[in-house]
DNA sequence: TGTTAGCACTCGCAAGCGTTGAGTGCTAAA
DNA sequence: TTTAGCACTCAACGCTTGCGAGTGCTAACA
């Protein structure tokens, strides 16, 4: 049924969508012939562009108007017509010198929203994913006041979270004390999320009594390793550059897609599928499910550390993007990201 | 010189500022002379008019369009023409009931400036200044690497801090150990930014010779209690609420503000001068000294624990606000943030 | 002297209207 | 299959026009 589509369509539409990000202007036929290299009349051109409508590749805004790619249209421009640009070789080595030094995770990630939105002037966004899994290195308890506990504990090498318990005993400091050397010493390098159930386990194995020790050991635990306080979370840089672009100047779609950018649960969830993924994936407008993309492209990449993908980023920008050279570096900074995750463990 | 100002002039700039608060447009004398109350023809309210203009309290946008109030006119009438209405009696219970059962600093600060935004329409802020004094609770050290140590300090009662230093010797675990033990017990309840001088001070006190412990002491001392690492910085919520203002509707000014906000120096010094101030201040447009918040003011209210303001909360908006409504918001809010901390400790 | 009515004048704004130019679809010829 | 030609469409721009809200000024009035 579908028609295939000639070698000549293909690189007519290509020759479109390359014009239609430069101008920002639907594309007329006249400029097609001129520009394409291809040695064409309009009218033929004009010929063609009707299949492409067929195809749903193309559409004009009204009678009379050149034509627009749709995000079918991108879709397969960027899926088999595109062309990468090298990267400038001066970006990587910014990237580099602005990661010397930095050695907070937050410190990180901040730098490469930033780098990746002022390189691309639109807006990087990079994810801290809650990570399946954390193992626990070190706890620390102090009372506070009776009843709540500060609890502070190190995961994963250097991550440092805390959290305030509200037991129902109350528990001395030296019982504190206690547990967390029995934690401490038991525990230490295991997944967090099956400390408890392992905790009960070993109970049984060892026919122990449920001393006041063991007590307090499930009680905390119980609070302390639950479900996910983890920081699933993102650093965004660069929102502001998004109004610049005149297609998102509709103070109405802004607000609703700075909105989503609040919430971060949806751009979380988002996001979350692209951790799969190996390499850069793209979304076109609302192929990403959301329509507060409406015409907004998403280039992703995940970022991984010992061949385990840690997280992902990316940037977000309008579907009229300079794909060419924003794949390339969101490529290079996911690379760059990982090898200086590393070098600090 | 300046003409001194009759009852009557005053009364009509009130009802001028608040009809123009109401309607956003500039202010005719017909609408004025019907709605005013008072029983003056449309004439006469421009004979007055006239005088306003010349006081410099109101001006007309072009030749023939009623007239709006300045900056200085909204100071007039903000300083003492202002009637605040009785709060909402449902807001205060409200924003007591969001508050129950949030206890961490994030979360509260979350809740309150996210509680302010909502109530008025425009962009809540709350700050969490760095405390000029800081009391050490309790420090911890866990090595990562060699020369790589992370600390995490606990300071007032309950916040926790950690921090990756590097040190130019390698220190053992016990080492380390037997470091925090003394900080702990010499120091817990200093403010941190003077450890590191009653360390040296009391080394030379009690002629103690420069050993391991001390030495190592010092040098992690140098780098953990040293600068401002503190975590000055502020919550903002409802930001896009701002760009419903059609006063604000200029894409152009709508950026820089957003800029503002990223570039969090600036907001955080504006909102440092409100330290001082004991009751809830008002900022209109430009008086705020950054050209940023052309058309905006700020409503802010210290908020304090003990007696000791701690920060400071607020919302901006445009200076065509409802200020009768916001000012007293923003004062309930501070009282009932400072009782919430209040509870916690 | 303060207040009011009347009147001419100003200016922003929206509606109406023709022109322009880029671009299309269709048809017929090469 | 490609091309040239032609009629047609439509957004965008600029121009005029009328309307309405509002002012300043002056002269009359209490």
């Amino acid at each position: 049924m579908t028609k295939d589509i000639t070698e000549r369509a293909q690189n007519l539409l290509k020759k479109l969508v390359e014009a239609y990000i430069r101008e920002g202007q639907p594309v007329g036929s006249r400029i097609l012939a001129r520009d394409s290299g291809l040695d064409l009349s309009a009218a033929t051109i004009r010929n063609v562009m009707v299949d492409l409508e067929e195809l749903g590749l193309v559409t004009s805004p009204h009678t009379s108007s050149g034509r627009v790619p749709t995000a079918k249209g991108y879709r397969l421009f960027i899926d088999s017509l595109l062309t990468v640009k090298p990267i400038q070789s001066g970006e990587v080595e910014r990237l580099r010198h602005e990661l010397q030094g930095k050695n907070s995770i937050e410190n990180i990630m901040d730098t490469v929203s930033g780098f990746l939105s002022t390189v691309t002037h639109m807006a990087g966004i990079v994810t801290i994913p809650k990570r399946e899994y954390s193992s626990l290195r070190h706890v620390e308890f102090l009372v506070l006041s009776d009843g709540r506990v500060l609890a502070i504990l190190v995961v994963n090498e250097s991550e440092v979270q805390n959290r305030i318990l509200t037991t129902k005993k109350i528990y001395s400091e030296s019982e504190l004390r206690q547990v967390s050397n029995y934690l401490n010493a038991s525990f230490a390098g295991v997944d967090i999320s099956s400390v408890r159930r392992r905790l009960l386990e070993e109970m049984r194995e060892t026919k122990q009594h449920m001393d006041v020790l063991m007590e307090a050991a499930i009680e905390i635990s119980e609070h302390l390793f639950s479900a996910d306080h983890a920081p699933a979370d993102y650093v965004l840089a660069g929102e502001t550059n998004l109004m610049d672009f005149h297609e998102l100047s509709d103070l109405e779609k802004l607000r609703k897609l700075f909105e989503a950018f609040g919430h971060k649960r949806d751009i979380l969830h988002l996001f979350d599928q692209c951790l799969a993924a190996s390499g850069v994936q793209i979304f076109i407008g609302e192929e990403s499910g959301y329509q507060v993309l409406g015409n907004c492209s998403i280039v992703t990449a995940p970022y991984e550390v010992d061949g385990k993908v840690l997280g992902v980023l990316g940037v977000i920008g309008p579907t009229r993007m300079a794909y060419e050279k924003v794949i390339p570096i969101v490529d290079m900074t996911a690379k760059m990201l990982g090898l200086t995750l590393n070098d600090r463990s």
